[in-house]
DNA sequence: ATAGATGCAAATGTTTTGCAGGAAA
DNA sequence: TTTCCTGCAAAACATTTGCATCTAT
């Protein structure tokens, strides 16, 4: 099985918390960590039935939402009001092709100091954030041109 | 009745596109632009009711659509899941209080300037962005010492 | 008179919950 | 054999659509 290294994190999750290994719960994490990311519960759903047709949506949802728990996976919301689902990795954000549905991830410690200075004139304390870039990827682009 | 410019604004759009003047639209327009901004559809009904029972949530959503189109409101959408109302105005962010729903708008000419320089690495071409900054206010942080 | 707007009820799409039966420990 | 899971059906929730009726022009 691929994945071993983050099976063995679910099951040690699951054995601290009193919660059971079962088949769809590893199903459900193989097909996560299969994607390239940014997946829909939709999109997990369907590819987990092809091999258990059995599988309910609510099995995904919740099961999904102890992966987010066990710090395996994170929710994104981008425009379309869909939750996404991503492999839990440290701060970035996402650019966004709204033609082709393409997701980049970047990282900019320039960003992050200029929020850290707006919060911190503002008097808040921050907890989290969220930026994205929404515009036509190199690819569309092309297209456009030929249409 | 207040708001004399933006009532203008409207019943020159929906001249100029055929549509009618009608009593429902006058008051969301009305019960939005007296809001201080980032208002909810339910907010915006619930308001409107008070004062015009009749009103449904189709019209609201309806209406709320048609002042985007005429560029008076604008859409914001945030992790709540919730579509909330602003007026339009030039590019800005917000900073959310996450304990009392709190929503300031900030400015940023670098964070501008830092995207412009990610979307040309990636090759985009850049339509829009947001950007959103979660954390606790200060009045909230106070009350948090307090606890 | 007529194009367009309204409000109800029903549909939508996504996610959650209640519950009875089923599987892991 | 007990505790936790599962899948179904139904609920929730915000928003949209179909349609018969009403209203501004």
């Amino acid at each position: 099985m691929a994945h071993e290294l983050e099976q063995k994190a679910l099951a040690d999750y699951l054995e601290d918390h009193n919660l059971k290994h079962t088949r769809q719960r590893a199903a459900i994490l193989e097909v996560f960590l299969e994607a390239t990311g940014h997946i829909t519960g939709e999109e997990i759903y369907q590819r987990v039935k092809s091999k258990t047709p059995s599988i309910g949506y609510t099995t995904v949802y919740r099961t999904m939402k102890l992966l987010c728990e066990a710090g395996l996976a994170s929710e994104q919301h981008f425009d379309d009001g869909v939750t996404r689902y991503e492999i839990e990795h440290e701060h970035h954000d996402h650019l966004v092709c709204v033609r082709c549905g393409k997701i980049v991830e970047f990282e900019c410690q320039m960003i992050e100091a200029a929020q850290d200075e707006i919060v911190k004139r503002h008097g808040f304390r921050l907890l989290r954030h969220r930026h994205e870039l929404y515009g036509h990827c190199p690819a569309c682009r092309r297209k456009e041109k030929e249409d």
